[in-house]
DNA sequence: CTCTATGTTTAATT
DNA sequence: GAATTAAACATAGA
């Protein structure tokens, strides 16, 4: 591996910090593991890489000695039997996050505090039900607390309330066990749902959902213009009929 | 020019 | 101290 530009934090712009570069070259990935929206490479002899796309962040490969994409924030090329691949971090608007640890330290926080992934550990009503318990917040940002569960955005979480029938500010401490399963499950159908869109048409950007991004247009179930909320920063799209309050 | 965007962190306020 | 909210990050595209 020989890699260029970015130490850790936010893919520093000016002067790349030589770490990231140092850190790798002549070494060997030895693993990987997906956990949420992170990736953690192993790196032979202790130490890892941990990347995290943010809105805009991708992982494209090119051939060797390819032009630079637009929006290059870092670049890894591996050696691999005998033929060197290039695979680039490209970023427009640079919320992503890419770190390499060194050998002696281990997981950054960002990892070791992340939930449960429910594609990877499966989600049970029982584990929503502790993160639901005495909170006041609205049940979806709860939803995408990635201390309560690993992976699940704004998008999952829209369109699991939607399928789950409750509305999203619903407080968390006002559901009953039947809601609590009725989330779970949608946000199971919700993940299972986008794959096999993605495995359809590939990773382009996604279109194919309930609500999500649908504001204004009439709830597929019901037929009610779908209401568009804010909860914790985020654009929130339900049915003000068919997800009553809790 | 104005507004919004697939996400998280941090500071400020309640 | 806990919880909530606003602001910040940086840029494209409508």
């Amino acid at each position: 591996v020989t890699a260029a530009a970015c130490a850790d934090a936010r893919l520093a712009r000016p002067a790349p910090p030589r770490a990231f570069a140092s850190a790798l070259a002549g070494k060997r990935f030895t693993g990987v593991m997906r956990k949420g929206k992170w990736l953690r490479l192993d790196v032979e002899g202790g130490g890892h890489v941990f990347s995290h796309l943010g809105m805009t962040g991708d992982w494209v490969r090119v051939p060797a000695g390819a032009p630079e994409p637009r929006f290059e924030r870092a670049r890894i090329d591996v050696l691999r039997r005998g033929r060197t691949s290039s695979v680039r971090y490209v970023d427009a608007r640079r919320f992503g996050r890419l770190i390499a640890t060194g050998a002696t330290d281990d997981d950054i926080p960002e990892w070791t505090e992340l939930g449960p992934d429910p594609l990877a550990d499966g989600l049970e009503a029982r584990h929503l039900s502790k993160a639901f318990a005495k909170s006041r917040r609205a049940v979806k940002e709860i939803l995408m607390d990635q201390r309560v569960l690993a992976g699940v955005g704004n998008i999952l979480a829209t369109e699991a309330m939607w399928m789950a029938r409750i509305d999203p500010r619903s407080p968390g401490a006002s559901l009953a066990l039947v809601d609590t399963r009725a989330i779970a499950k949608g946000v199971r159908r919700a993940i299972a749902l986008e794959l096999a869109e993605r495995k359809k048409y590939g990773a382009t950007a996604l279109d194919s959902f309930f609500v999500y991004g649908r504001a204004g247009e009439p709830c597929p179930r019901c037929g009610t213009i779908l209401s568009s909320v804010v909860l914790g920063g985020r654009t929130t799209v339900f049915c003000s009929t068919c997800q009553p309050r809790r």
